[in-house]
Parts: C-alpha cells; sequence; structure tokens
DNA sequence: GAATCACGTTGACATGGATCAAACGCCCTG
DNA sequence: CAGGGCGTTTGATCCATGTCAACGTGATTC
C-alpha cells in the first residue's frame, strides 16, 4: 500500500484513476515504461466511463477522437450491413484497446457494445500521439499493439478462409482460455458472454452449427458446456482438432 | 525540374531514388508532407530492392527490422500452416506497404511474394519511428496507413464471413477495379496477376469455384474474362450481386 | 411461483460449394 | 514446331453446413 494511501478522499480518487496504480498496466498500452513515464501517462488518462451491458461505446460512422482501454468487462465489435446481416470483428476483453480502426477515417468504422457491465478509459488521441513522440517506449509499444490487431485480424481470416466449422470452435475456445489465462483467470473454466449467434458471426458460422459442435465436443468428452459455462477437459484434443488434417 | 538537375549523374542517382520526386508521393507513406519534410524523409529510404516473379521479399519467422513500399509491381502475403493449407492475406499493389504485422513480435509473421516483377523501397522501422517522432505529419499518416490495414482487414473477414461465393467474387474485382483507378489505370479492364488459386485462397473458396463464378458472371454479361484478362461490363450489377440481400 | 422471453438444443431436410475427374488452352522450352 | 506442364474450365457427385421447425431451459418480472 503507498505512503500517502492515508491521506485525503481525494488522492485516493486520483490514484484510483492513474495507469500508475491500474493492475492492468502490463497487459494494457502503459506496458514497459518506467515510473517517471508512467506518471507521464496518467496525464493522458483523462476520464473514465462505465457502461451498462447493451450499451454501445461507440457507433459505427461516429467522429473519432479517443480510442479507449478496457479496464473491466467485455465487449464485441460488430459491422452492420444495411441487407441486415452483420459481422462480429472481435471480442475484446481486460486490457484490450478498442477504436483502432477509427484512425484512418476519424470516424469509428464499426460498434463497439459492451457485453457485461465494464468501465473504460478514454485516451484522447491526439495526446497519445503527442506523447509518443516524446517517450520512445510508449510510441513503440503502441505500434506493437497496432501491428498486433494486424496480426490477429490475419489469424481471424485464416480461421474463416480455411478451418471447417469444428476447428473454428476448437480455435475460439482455446484462444478465450488463453486470453484468460494472461489475465490470471483460469484457462479450463469460463463463462462465455456472448450469445451461440453472436459466436456464429465471429466464425462465420450459423448459431446451430455453434451449438452442435459444442454438443460434439461435449460428446468427446473435450468440454463440459452449459449454456454459457464452459470447462475445457482436453486442451490438447482441442488443439489436435484444431490443426485436423484432412485425409 | 530542380534547379542542379544539370550537375553530375551521381545527382541524378540521388534524386531518382527520392520520395520527393517519386510520382507515388500521393499513394504512399509521405502522403501530406511539405517539401522541407519530404526532404527529411528521403533519408529514411536507404535502398531499394528489384525481385523477379515468384521471389520473397520475407518470410514468415524472419527477423523484422523494416517495412517496404511497394514501387512497382504486385505482391501477395500468405501464411502456411504445417498441414499444408494455406491463406492468402493480402494481395498488395503500388504504394502500398508491406510489413506492418511484424512490428508486434519482431518477426515477420507471414511471407511476402512478388507476383510479377516488382521493385520495394525499404524503410528501416526504428528509423522511422524516429523520424514520426519529429514530424507530426509522418506520425500521423503511419498511424492511418496502420489503420487503414486493420480496416481493410475487418472488410475482408466480413467478405469471409458472411458473404456467398459470389458476392465475394463481386467484391473482390470491385475492390482490385477500384485499386486499379486510383493508381490511374483503366477501373474496367486490367490483368490479374495472381492465380484463380490465389484469389480462392484469399476468399476462401476453391479454385473451381472461383472458375466458375466467373463463368457464371461472363454469361450474365456481368464481365468479360479471357484467363487473367479482366474487363468488367456492368459495375452496378457486380455491386448490387454484392450486397444482394437474401430475404 | 406463474408467465414470459430470450437463448439454446436437437432433428429433418435442402443446398452451396467442395471434391473428384477429365479435357482444354496457353506458355515456355528444347 | 512439338512436347510438356501449369493453370483453367467444365461436368458429375458428395457432404458439411445452412435452413426450417419444434422443443427445452434458465433468468426476469409481476
Amino acid at each position: 500500500m503507498p505512503p500517502h494511501a492515508t491521506t485525503a478522499k481525494f488522492t485516493l480518487e486520483l490514484v484510483k484513476t492513474a495507469c500508475s496504480n491500474c493492475n492492468l498496466r502490463e497487459l494494457c498500452l502503459p506496458l514497459g515504461l518506467n515510473d517517471l513515464e508512467l506518471a507521464r501517462v496518467d496525464e493522458l488518462i483523462s476520464s473514465r466511463k462505465r457502461l451498462k451491458r447493451g450499451e454501445h461505446l461507440y457507433r459505427a460512422g461516429q467522429p473519432f477522437d479517443a480510442i479507449y482501454a478496457i479496464r473491466s468487462g467485455f465487449f464485441k465489435t460488430d459491422i452492420l450491413v444495411e441487407d441486415g446481416r452483420d459481422q462480429v470483428t472481435g471480442f475484446q476483453m481486460t486490457g484490450e484497446l478498442l477504436g483502432l480502426d477509427g484512425i484512418s477515417s476519424e470516424a469509428h468504422t464499426c460498434n463497439a457494445v459492451a457485453l457485461e457491465d465494464s468501465e473504460v478509459c478514454t485516451i484522447p488521441f491526439s495526446q497519445l500521439e503527442g506523447m509518443s513522440r516524446e517517450i520512445h517506449t510508449l510510441q513503440h509499444h503502441f505500434h506493437k499493439v497496432m501491428s498486433r490487431e494486424i496480426v490477429r485480424d490475419h489469424g481471424v481470416m485464416m480461421l474463416l478462409g480455411m478451418m471447417r466449422a469444428e476447428e473454428r470452435l476448437a480455435a475460439f475456445l482455446l484462444n478465450l482460455s488463453q486470453r484468460f489465462t494472461a489475465r490470471g483467470y483460469s484457462p479450463a473454466e469460463f463463462n462465455l458472454r456472448m450469445t451461440r449467434e453472436e459466436i456464429g458471426s465471429y466464425l462465420g458460422l450459423k448459431l446451430e452449427t455453434v451449438s452442435r459442435g459444442f454438443s460434439r465436443f461435449q460428446e468427446d468428452g473435450l468440454i463440459a458446456v452449459q449454456q454459457k459455462h464452459v470447462r475445457i477437459l482436453n486442451t490438447q484434443g482441442l488443439k489436435k482438432l484444431m490443426t485436423h488434417e484432412r485425409e
């Protein structure tokens, strides 16, 4: 506990909204910064925002001026097309950034929706650019984060372009497991925050196919699934299934 | 023509390899820079590299230390999986950047292959970061380029996730047409640099399906296609097909 | 605690695209 | 100019996933 923790409530509030005191700093944007740099980045985080389940953080078309770091909660991003179809482009959790797609056109290109009550830190983008001109480490880390987003998207393209339904599902579960693990949660047991339809949209499958896939995995003893609760029983089995050669 | 153009051949060579004299500067990284800034960016472009058709610019796993701007030619990027499957993640043309995916892990995550004899400018990445700390415009434009890559990937995810075969093909042709147009070529007539199999891999289809799709478009009077040569006869028809509602 | 509702499961059937197979055309090389 | 090979086209068939429909289940509300 920091030495000034017994002072005014105001101080506590200040500490509370700072990156330097955030237990996500090793997952989030400030990764790799020293204390001095961290203190400067604290200035960036002008505000927090709470969202209830179902609320939109932003919508496609709205002007872009900030990116968001997820402090707690769970989001999806999706793109809606006139004809009623939609594509979930990602699920984001604690420590991940939202809104990077908006930089290019200065407007958001997708919707970001909270899938559970959530809290985000607002990072005004022009200030981030300003500061990353001064703090080399921040600049480089930000570039890495953007690049990682591109790599992640390539992964989804592989999923959609060359995997069969069950391979996609296995990859999806393993990916979630790995991300939960990185956040200190159980690698084997978690609750899905999204519906079968949202999973399906993300994976290019219909909700019935998702449901059948999970049932199949359960029959095969790979997972135990009941509604939104998933327990992975055989990680190796899922991995093997994912890279399964055909013929 | 610059005042010193009549001096030594050495000078001519220098001018020749500079962004400031490159007719792609409005498509490429230096977009929006003033003359002074442009002159500084010229320092970045330390070297050019020529590649013959089929040659690799880089391979997955190789250490990353530079990105590349395509000066002429045509590339594909792809990811190979152990089991023999592969996914083409993109086709890149003149003025576009290659290698952004490598920033995150300091290693390339895909292969970049020239689909015709090509020439690229090498942009050492740490130098780019250094300069973009000094030139605000360059920094911002680079961020936009990375963001545009993310948006583009989301487009491909939509393609793969929710479009049917013929919609994907229509979207693919319209996208190529639009990019050729932006480069001053005919919007309606061009040569495909990639095979049906590569198109298929990109679009998550088999080569036979691609071939059949093109034949179908031809029957319907939307395009004229012979081998690699494509002429678009009815852009509106293709657009309508792309967003076709399925009641 | 009954009613409601959104979400999930399961079954039967339909179909778009994959697969297998054959032939063709266009280059390239000797 | 012949021969070979790669890329493309086209046809026949198959199968994974979509579609349609009915039912189950757990959470929420009054």
